[in-house]
DNA sequence: AATGAATGAGCTTTCATTCAT
DNA sequence: AATGAATGAAAGCTCATTCAT
């Protein structure tokens, strides 16, 4: 019983996510992601009240998924390069091997329902990673510098990486382009 | 009357860009840019037979002003650092003076509209730019990916600090982090 | 239940079906389909997905309960000739009966929706009348054409009829211009 | 000048018959007809104030070319038989060799715009015609019946003729079909 | 909990008509 | 006489949401 409740409410929130990433948000009526979750008009709104609601909590689930997947394996790498090296390939890969997720995430971040939510919260998912980030930032030139706005401007380079991957078709050497783009953001903060 | 003409459409596109930033694609209704244009239903129907007209129109429109302002100064500059430098700082003083304009063509590209445009125009327009970023990726590691990912993955941070500043409430060092972030990016790729 | 969604449906059909034929179809709003059926917009939608469907539906309706009535006690008749006559009868009287319906049907059948349908459809609703009618004209003067052009011809004073006593106030002796319209017909074919 | 007038009336005229005719009243806007006849929005309303005129317009200028045409010989011809035959065939030509304009007579008769003409107009129109029709009536059993009914009942088989040689692909023997359906209504009259 | 019929505000787009030039 | 930009009232249709069962 637990499990049929579990189950619908997440059959509707895959769907749902599958859905937004592959029309958006507003070219996806609730009336076809429940049809296509398997589920009547009515029970999709038993579950999340709101189209609203459903779309933020899509957006949580996938967030701490990923945040959990990035930093998986940071603590067993040494040196900070080392860790920071894997967290920058987590975050990649976790967007080429999960691109729907990936898209909305992106998608949510840069509508205007973003904006309705805590900004500390969106950092706040990933504490290994963090830790390691924001130690490197601290001994870089971007000293001084709004946590956020040295995360993002760092950051920035793995979501064109993942698009590029996800945009081509499959000719594109992965481990180079990871192991590149990241050389340039290490060597650009550090000089080493 | 050739103003006129030109008025009312400008009027329209001018209003829809403000519009589509602030509220989304779908979260404008054309009546409302009409009315807030000061022209009839019909006439913005007049000027842009769809509403995706419009948008593909005042794109256009934004990235070609943007991709001059980019380009400017570029030439007068000597060495290369110098050249990608102004470029850069250009790139982002232009987003965060048009911050409407700019988040419109962001939005632009990641919605579903993009996929019908050519994909070379997009990087076209900037002329004496992009030779310059193309030298200097052949000269870098990154030497061999194909032109547009290398590209995304360099100027990616640029996006990062225009939301940065935009977003901040002037109390961020603008030219703090534009010359930091160029100073990465630079590093990261020569190494000097 | 069940009662209620035919009751919904059957409403909107008829309601439709009445104001297409005051007004035309292009005359007729689904909005006014709606409000004088006393159901919501969304409903009419939600029966019938397009007005065309609507129309279709309404045009499908009336023809079988027409061709049903039209066939009705043909086969208790002796003669070919009773047979006809008949069937003639039953034709005009249930035009003059069901206007609505009758002037509906004619003005579907002269508009562009009738395309639409496989034209054998239309004439095989009324299996006994067609077997008396093909005979006739077997033995007449007709004998070789198409049989759907034989049909029309000669039922063509049919329409006429209806549309008289229709659009008269009542004033016209109707078994006299029935008995006499088919007796020129008949008389026309056989010579008797 | 004067010709010039004429001329752009007629063109409006013109293209609105053969539009009609392809696309009905309703799905051909003004706009069309005085783009496809190379005058001016403007322009058309300038000579038809409403689109109703037009359509009036265009009706009584193909109901006077047609009415002549059907006229036309019948005086030539001896005996009544003959005359009627003779108005008959015509009747048909006509119609077969101007579908455009005999279908939208035929679409204005059974529109409601009909019924904002005098019903007398209609026969009008044909005067010789008219009185070979009603001496035949007259000395047939639709003696006393009112002209126009029996009018209407007689020559009903003229459209259904019409319309079968103009949805017929060539195939099917016009003089045949003319004379038959004749010979039936004429026989059923008079009995000869 | 689950259904799906019902709602009605709102959307993009059309089009007969007007009017300044 | 001729133009065509401008108008705004509809139109068909969508969809988030409600509610009786």
């Amino acid at each position: 019983m637990a499990e049929d409740r579990n189950d619908k409410k997440t059959a509707i929130a895959a769907t749902a996510v599958r859905l937004f990433t592959e029309r958006g948000f507003h070219g996806t009526p609730t009336s076809l992601i429940a049809r296509e979750a398997g589920v009547s008009n009515g029970t999709l709104f038993h579950y999340f009240p709101t189209k609203e609601e459903l779309i933020n909590f899509a957006y949580y689930e996938i967030k701490s998924r990923m945040a959990g997947e990035i930093g998986g394996g940071v603590e067993e790498e040494r040196t900070d390069r080392e860790k920071m090296w894997r967290m920058w390939r987590n975050a990649i890969l976790w967007g080429v091997d999960h691109p729907d997720e990936y898209l909305f995430v992106q998608q949510f971040c840069s509508s205007p329902f973003i904006r309705k939510l805590p900004p500390e919260e969106i950092l706040k998912n990933a504490p290994a990673a963090f830790e390691v980030l924001a130690g490197t930032i601290e001994k870089s030139c971007l000293k001084g510098m709004p946590i956020e706005v040295a995360f993002s401007v760092i950051c920035s380079p793995i979501d064109a990486v993942v698009r590029s991957i996800v945009n081509s078709d499959g000719d594109l050497d992965r481990d180079r382009l990871i192991d590149t783009s990241f050389g340039i953001v290490w060597r650009g903060l550090t000089g080493e």
